[in-house]
DNA sequence: AAATTTGTCAACCGCTACTGC
DNA sequence: AGCAGTAGCGGTTGACAAATT
């Protein structure tokens, strides 16, 4: 959903809903150099947003691999489990849902699942208290409501052809690899200075701190390298 | 066709945890 | 131990689209 893009007046931020230029401009530089300090960040990629923001977005839209679209059965099924388990850990629930941003996976628990699963209890109870000998549907069918209905394969796509999109198809992205697969190709270079004190990519001019620039900031996904074993590599 | 309600989800906000000094 | 800066988490908001009246 759309938000109306505006300004906050007091900090000079601005606020809403990301531009494709913006996105373009957080996935080039957080591509190249990585996230090495959030708040810092968007003033050296040319952002004029918070660091909060511009992680967020990352995390939930614009990092490699993310999964966009209709959850499969099984995804909700471990949401529900897990939810049943430990509560509102959404952060914990994600890591179990590879590609699903814990932002994500809290929306559609509070859109689709929480109705579902008290429906559920609901048919669960009054089964219990019946304890009829009424034959009882399969699993598979207490589990889906009616006009809901699961596609074989997951219809999910990933972010990546998004991503194709925002960079233009000019910069080299990741397409159908798992982020783990995707991880070497992705930030192993970090480090790719087109010059000392700015780099060109796509016509975004980028900052970079000196810490950045001469290697010493170390990407937690890509092996350590100092700007000497760049020059020598 | 217009007005109203409901559903969805991106983004914001405030708080806590963690880390380094 | 105390403080400051930062990252991360979960609750909430609000714009928009779709459905309903």
């Amino acid at each position: 959903m759309a938000r109306i893009r505006c300004y906050d007046k007091k900090s000079g931020l601005k606020k809403g809903t990301w531009t494709l230029e913006e996105d373009k401009k957080l996935a080039a530089y957080v591509n190249k150099y990585g996230c090495w300090n959030w708040r810092q960040l968007p003033k050296f990629a040319g952002l004029s947003r918070c660091g909060k923001s511009c992680r967020l977005r990352w995390l939930n839209y614009l990092r490699p691999n993310i999964k966009r679209g209709n959850y499969t059965r099984e995804e909700d099924q471990i949401i529900m489990k897990l939810h049943a388990e430990i509560g509102n850990k959404w952060s914990a629930i994600a890591i179990h849902l590879p590609g699903r941003s814990d932002n994500e996976i809290k929306n559609h628990w509070h859109t689709s699942l929480k109705k579902r699963s008290k429906h559920e209890l609901t048919i669960s109870n009054g089964k219990k208290r019946e304890a009829s000998n009424v034959n009882q549907k399969s699993d598979e069918d207490q589990n889906i409501t009616p006009n809901e209905s699961y596609s074989e394969v997951s219809p999910c796509v990933t972010i990546d052809q998004n991503m194709e999109d925002i960079m233009d198809g000019k910069c080299e992205m990741i397409q159908e690899k798992s982020f783990e697969e995707c991880i070497g190709n992705f930030w192993t270079e970090p480090f790719l200075i087109d010059s000392f004190n700015s780099t060109t990519n796509n016509n975004t001019e980028f900052c970079v701190p000196l810490e950045v620039e001469y290697g010493l900031f170390i990407s937690p996904f890509s092996p350590i390298m100092c700007y000497d074993e760049f020059l020598c590599s």
